[in-house]
DNA sequence: ATCGATTGTTTGAGTCGTCAAGATAAGTTC
DNA sequence: GAACTTATCTTGACGACTCAAACAATCGAT
């Protein structure tokens, strides 16, 4: 069985890889993960070793299918676990993240499924994000940064889940997986774009927040 | 904050000491741990420098109060986590100590207040085992071993956790916290004790076994 | 195509917890 | 009290993970 250090690096691996290139250097690593590079490299051979990465020197690395798999059980665990804190524990969705982080390394699989079945096999964790089912398959979802979004009616299907203080500001906001808004056209000049519910609450995002927040188009 | 490794330590001399002489040896600590004298010897060395154990070499050693201290936090971690494993997850009394031996060293102060208020700051754990108070205090409790018991009526009020066989077997016979008996002598020959409940409903328990169930007389 | 910056690799070292095996001290038994 | 047994201690080593700092390759731009 994987290490929990073993397991951070293939999450991070999948987390940063997933974004794009299909594939990841050992700088972004080492900046995910706040370790040097140094140590990077030695992992990298370890994994490499153990048959869950792609990796020559020097020219990048990405995860084998193995190492898909074994981050995606990871990546199931820390989801589960964040939806079972907030909906059985009562957690602030803003308080999840950093728990989830421990427990995921540690959860037995009988505790797991037994989270998984009080909780109605959920699709999605509280901050939107899909939860990779027994073999380690995602749902895809259509989401896009609302950042990108023209102006138009929209639904938050996602939220970032790192920043918590993010998160505590989007609550109090009303800002919730599933609520629907009217965007109006980002104003690039102010930094700044606006929501406005059905009720009339308006709500400013600066646009970095606004790259946090994902949404669907409503039909 | 000490590691898993030290608060295992801890826990386990706290229980060692707390049989009888209120101290304990390298050897005692060693087969309880499953790692050598040695190792044993090491962090004991370890302990003492950080003033949780008073120890000299070849004389024995006994927690001072800073380790009483904390091997009390371990014990109300692990003893409330079974409580919520039980109540809450719905998890068998038999599965719960394996999964808090783990849990017990990850939990963070969030959850395990949340699993508290949860439970309703229950005083004992789903096999009797008192529950230290925040404070580190434990409710005494005036049980004997069911083995030491004259023939009489008696209360259940706690089993040893450790064995799951031994408490699934009690379950499936309904010897549970809080059923009342009446007790026969022991056949010391047979080497065995019986039960009977008010229904009529009888059990034989080794003797053996009948040392590891606690007994309070009933009034 | 060479310079400088960026990125990645290597090396040497440290921490933590562990074991194996040999040395020593403390009982026990005759 | 000598011999044997058991308990404890010491030493040297290892595996996992990490850092610091020296070194090497690559890339981009002039």
């Amino acid at each position: 069985m994987p290490s929990s250090t073993v397991e951070n690096y293939l999450k991070a691996i999948l987390h940063l890889q997933g974004e794009g290139r299909g594939s990841t250097t050992v700088g972004e690593i080492s900046r995910e993960l706040e370790v040097t590079p140094g140590t990077v490299t030695i992992m990298m051979r370890h994994l490499k070793a153990r048959g869950l990465v792609a990796y020559e020197p020097r020219r990048g690395l990405s995860l084998k299918p193995r190492g898909v798999t074994e981050a995606m059980k990871v990546v199931r665990r820390h989801r589960l676990i964040e939806a079972f804190l907030v909906e059985v524990m009562g957690l602030d969705w803003s308080e999840v993240h950093e728990e989830a982080e421990i427990l995921e390394h540690v959860i037995s699989d009988r505790l797991l499924d037994r989270i998984n079945e009080m909780l109605g096999e959920p699709t999605h964790d509280p901050h939107g994000d899909p939860i990779p089912d027994r073999n380690g398959v995602l749902a895809k979802d259509r989401a896009m940064p609302l950042l990108d979004a023209a102006a138009g009616r929209y639904r938050v299907v996602r939220v970032s889940d790192e920043d918590s203080a993010l998160l505590e500001w989007l609550n109090e906001k009303g800002v919730r997986i599933g609520e629907e808004f009217e965007v109006s056209d980002p104003d690039r000049a102010a930094g700044v774009l606006e929501l406005s519910r059905r009720g009339g609450k308006r709500v400013q995002l600066g646009l970095q927040v606004a790259g946090q927040v994902f949404v669907e188009a409503v039909a």
